[in-house]
DNA sequence: GGTCTATACTTGAGTCGTCAACGATCTTAG
DNA sequence: CTAAGATCGTTGACGACTCAAGTATAGACC
């Protein structure tokens, strides 16, 4: 039961330091992070709510955001009219690269000076068995 | 950086339990918990949001829900006229105890399925290492 | 073709929690 | 006693997210 605790915190630390030096939500960050990562860095919406745990219309709310700052743009689909990718544009890349060192830097601060390389793979690995949507694949933060 | 994810479906899927069976948030819950365990079954607003991450006026608007469904009620302090206790009533006594009993199974069905007995110890011990505000002692669910 | 169901996304309303500003009270120091 | 400062609690405005409902498109089956 320390879990949700120290969740909240955690999330807490990280949410506040990330909004302070780069205007971003975890959630931000989440969604940056897997359209770097994905191929032609843009994803269907539906994919990318499934890779964070939100709803699509979280999703909807969020890019709203992006949009606006420049970060992410819309793209259609040729093969099915009904979706319309999210892709990372140059601006939003660079963006995410930046707000990527600080916050792995601070991920760094908070587990790094509390863990050694084996606990962290330990707890990596205990986490991972619970249940969760899958993320897709090769990031590490 | 399971842990964010990982703790998100583990919120999500035990509060979604809590609110379906008992109309209860996980927070709220939380809060029941601390009271549950207090000293005459009170606590003074500013300890609960400490004990459980949550702000001030956060607490304030949670228990105003638990105070109009009658489970907790204000009582003023006798040395301190700008405090006010948040007292458990009988009815929210018993509303929690109904609440934990289901809550304990639900957690024993996420984790007690996945983890062994010294696994969960490890996880917790990880887990207590990071920077958390001190939780008042002797509860464990 | 026409209908029926499923999927992708958006929108309006509501919830939960935050922050910033406030009033009230306590404490301490002159 | 009084002024200055800290602490407890509440409130208004707001942000992030959800759910339910709606629109548009796709696919399957007759």
């Amino acid at each position: 039961m320390r879990f949700l605790r120290a969740h909240a915190a955690v999330t807490r630390e990280l949410s506040a330091r990330l909004e302070a030096a780069h205007g971003l939500t975890l959630s931000d960050y989440d969604v940056l992070v897997q359209l770097y990562h994905a191929p032609e860095r843009a994803l269907r919406r539906v994919d990318i709510a499934r890779a964070v745990l939100l709803t699509a219309s979280g999703i909807t709310r969020l890019l709203d955001g992006l949009e606006r700052a420049g970060w992410v743009e819309k793209r259609a689909c040729a093969s099915d009219a009904r979706v319309s990718y999210a892709a990372l544009t140059e601006a939003g890349a660079r963006k995410f690269e930046q707000a990527q060192r600080t916050h792995r830097a601070d991920i760094e601060e908070l587990f790094g000076s509390r863990f050694s390389a084996e606990e962290r793979d330990q707890l990596a690995e205990l986490l991972g068995r619970l249940p969760l949507a899958e993320t897709s694949g090769a990031c590490s933060g």
